[in-house]
DNA sequence: ACCCTAACGGAACAGTTAATTCCGATTCAC
DNA sequence: GTGAATCGGAATTAACTGTTCCGTTAGGGT
């Protein structure tokens, strides 16, 4: 939807005739980039041109190759994701709340199924990777002030987060719509795992993810 | 590693020579499939091949083409799931912690990452989908006893536990010891959010997967 | 009105991957 | 010693997909 980053976008004033419709077809690409990658990360260049109703050499005017492509429609996803987590952590509210909300609005918006996804399927960059690092700070010190301050069980670590979003965003059927709605229902069961208001049997076995466990994910490819 | 459905299996006694060196072929064929298409569903046939140590003319003597070779892993898969749940039945000791042991089984052999992971990615079979409804039927039973005498919320029903396994068997790290090892973590963590000792703030929104949904996997490809 | 040029759509090209077939070599059984 | 069963893997064939190329179109400046 947004474009923080600007790729060189033209000063962004109403312009018309051929130049509109170039301004349209940025848009329409990185929104089609962005749903098709997002249900198939394997996806052809061509489906993206199809569905941003563009001709492939459209797609190579504004983007050099595919992966240029993904790495943008992946760092705006990161971008995202990384704007919530800011947002969370500026919040004083209660603690618990916030950080539901947080989750919540990851789950909701897909950033994560997107950028998870998509990891390892291109050539990652500086640029990503160091996102990436700001992005695992910031929820490690969210998730310890909901451990301080919210009730969040002491045996999970921030580590653990990005795994229960990858898993959260396994699921998946034909209608997007039911997709959100299951998705909710799953993450409130998650949410019901990781309050510990009253003490369970037993702690989580082994220790969580290590970062290179995670990193596996950004390691380059191809 | 059982061969419950006997692939027109020759007489078992023990054979000598040529034929020996056949009977371990079908068994190391079937073993390396299981393993190659867990790790990766689209696993070439050469990719089986090379980890069975045999040539893929080999394979081709055995079954006529890759979809047969799924339908039996995945057949192989779906009877050993079907034996957990019956197992779990029959055993009348503490209900939740018989239905933890039944996840904790199925987890640990994989055996629905293999199911579910593949279905879908071949032809399936009327015989196939009939023990996914006999499967389907088993598990109903288990959630309704464990609802009844195990503590397991109300709020959850038998649809949702395929899709939280298949949750579970998308956590994957290159390693596959280490692989379980998370799984369990994550499968605890489920199970905390599974048993409702003390009630805890919202039903679980939404209805849960509709078998429409569920079926949605099953259907024919290609 | 009339070109010039930027932007467009999509056909054609080239490289890769993978299922399946085929065949000469190998090895036991008789 | 010979034949039939089995083997391993090279060759074949069919798709698929990233990328390039080019003829067409339509603003917009004069």
């Amino acid at each position: 939807m947004e474009n923080s980053s600007a790729q060189e976008t033209p000063r962004a004033a109403s312009l018309r005739g051929r130049q509109a419709e170039a301004l349209r077809n940025d848009a329409a690409i990185v929104a089609a980039a962005r749903e098709v990658f997002l249900s198939d990360p394997a996806a052809p260049m061509a489906a993206v041109a199809a569905a941003a109703g563009v001709g492939v050499g459209g797609l190579y005017r504004r983007y050099a190759g595919k992966d240029e492509l993904l790495q943008r429609v992946c760092g705006d996803g990161l971008r995202t994701f990384v704007g919530f987590a800011d947002e969370a952590l500026a919040d004083t509210g209660d603690a618990w709340a916030v950080f539901e909300r947080f989750l919540q609005a990851v789950v909701d918006s897909d950033v994560h199924a997107l950028t998870m996804r998509l990891a390892g399927t291109f050539r990652s960059t500086e640029a990503l990777r160091t996102l990436a690092a700001r992005s695992d700070a910031t929820v490690e010190r969210l998730v310890r002030r909901t451990q301080r301050r919210g009730g969040l069980r002491r045996d999970v670590t921030a580590a653990d987060l990005p795994v229960l979003l990858q898993q959260l965003s396994a699921v998946a059927v034909s209608d997007p719509y039911r997709t959100g709605h299951l998705r909710r229902r799953y993450l409130r069961l998650v949410l019901d795992g990781l309050r510990v208001t009253h003490p369970v049997d037993g702690r989580l076995p082994g220790p969580g993810p290590s970062p290179a466990e995670l990193g596996e994910r950004w390691a380059r490819s191809r």
